[in-house]
DNA sequence: CCAAAAGTGTTTCACTTACACCCATGA
DNA sequence: TCATGGGTGTAAGTGAAACACTTTTGG
């Protein structure tokens, strides 16, 4: 039996909002828009879902054509589907966000791709579409979840110090941390190894690097154990 | 200037998992299809987006007329856009969640409409399309949420009693509380109103009515509160 | 008077918070 | 030797958890 259906098709994105870590600002990869509407205007990387992919693909997908950027975090955000936040047509974009090492992709985002920068967070510039929007609900969304699940790890290079987790932490919430607190808390969780190595090329006392130990954490995770900040 | 665009466009849903309360156990709000695929199968209320309204409102326009349910708690929960998800074609659907007040809808759902019925959500039968899935992942959201927004409001009717309250807390949570501790952490937060009414009917010790006063929740939240259970 | 649920305080323990100085290193 | 951040402990206070009996009411 086959059967037939009548109704709209709205089109389908997926937009990307992509945070990276830069010395302690948070900063967020936008790419410059070529095409009219809002040509020349800096818009969140994302684009068309295609047909046999599923939307995590597709963000996937999009994040790397135009930004160059792989192997991240990434997590569903939310969907946006008022019926005119695109001027042209009905337009569904189901948003996602993603943490990535700014360190291992400042570089080919700004070379590789057409278009596409780091800005922060903070003085981002006016958005395309309602892009602003999203990047204000995927901010609240990180500042919540980095304090009961353990992804600020993602923004660091997985060697790092206890000063720039600290640094991480107070950039994304946008509060200050007291330093003996902090490391109290973090190393009592014993989810970091302390590595033989401290950090390189400071004109100070080299601090201690550390690894996060991600499956000790999920293992820790199944036997009831939560992360909490 | 025009643009014309080429790319495949999916058929585009929601769905709701609406869940009330009924005496200590949680149910879930289900319809029975009267269409392939899966006839006569339960699945989640739901139906196509039209043109021009909003996600939102597509998600209370199905709810009621699938089901008559109406002025509920309502929140977008996922989006789920595995290609193969539905059998005939590709169809992404954006699955939202609903409290309401059994008390008030118990009797429409089962009448007014087709096939709508409530079920516990342990126990509730295999569903149509991947609405298990929508089920589990909609109950998680709903737990995790209930101890740090004070929701579980919206599954009682206005005046209840703290044994009510803990009852709904215990169904939700799936674990028992304690009764001291739990009067003492609710009544703490001055949220709730003591009303000069006792419940009636009852073959024992009636208890006192309270009510949940929102706007105090809103003002106590503005200025930096936050409802953690 | 019995059954059933309502209502009520205290102690213990763990965790959070506030807080300041010495140390190691490279310039 | 100086500037810079690295690294460390304790005390006080707050909140969570454990725990049992008396009261009220209707049947």
């Amino acid at each position: 039996m086959t059967v037939t259906y009548e109704h709209p098709r709205p089109a389908l994105t997926v937009d990307c909002v992509v945070f990276g870590l830069d010395e302690g600002d948070l900063k967020v990869l936008l790419v410059q828009r070529d095409l009219e509407p809002f040509k020349g205007k800096w818009a969140l990387p994302g684009g068309f879902v295609r047909e046999r992919e599923t939307l995590d693909e597709a963000a996937r997908r999009e994040l790397e054509e135009e930004t160059g950027v792989t192997a991240v975090y990434l997590e569903q955000l939310y969907t946006f589907g008022e019926p005119d936040r695109d001027p042209r047509e009905r337009v569904v974009s189901v948003a996602y966000y993603a943490l990535c090492k700014l360190s291992e992709h400042g570089v080919r985002a700004a070379t590789d791709a057409r278009d596409a920068a780091w800005f922060s967070v903070i003085d981002a510039p006016a958005l395309a579409f309602d892009h602003d929007h999203i990047l204000e609900v995927a901010h609240q969304r990180l500042k919540a979840k980095v304090t009961y699940e353990p992804i600020g790890f993602d923004l660091l290079p997985p060697k790092f110090t206890l000063s720039q987790l600290q640094t991480l932490y107070e950039a994304v919430l946008e509060r200050e941390l007291d330093k003996r607190n902090f490391r109290k808390k973090i190393l009592g969780m014993e989810l970091l190894v302390e590595l033989d190595e401290v950090e390189r090329d400071v004109a100070h006392r080299a601090a201690r690097l550390y690894r996060f130990d991600r499956r000790r954490y999920e293992q820790l995770k199944r036997r009831g154990f939560s992360f909490e900040l």
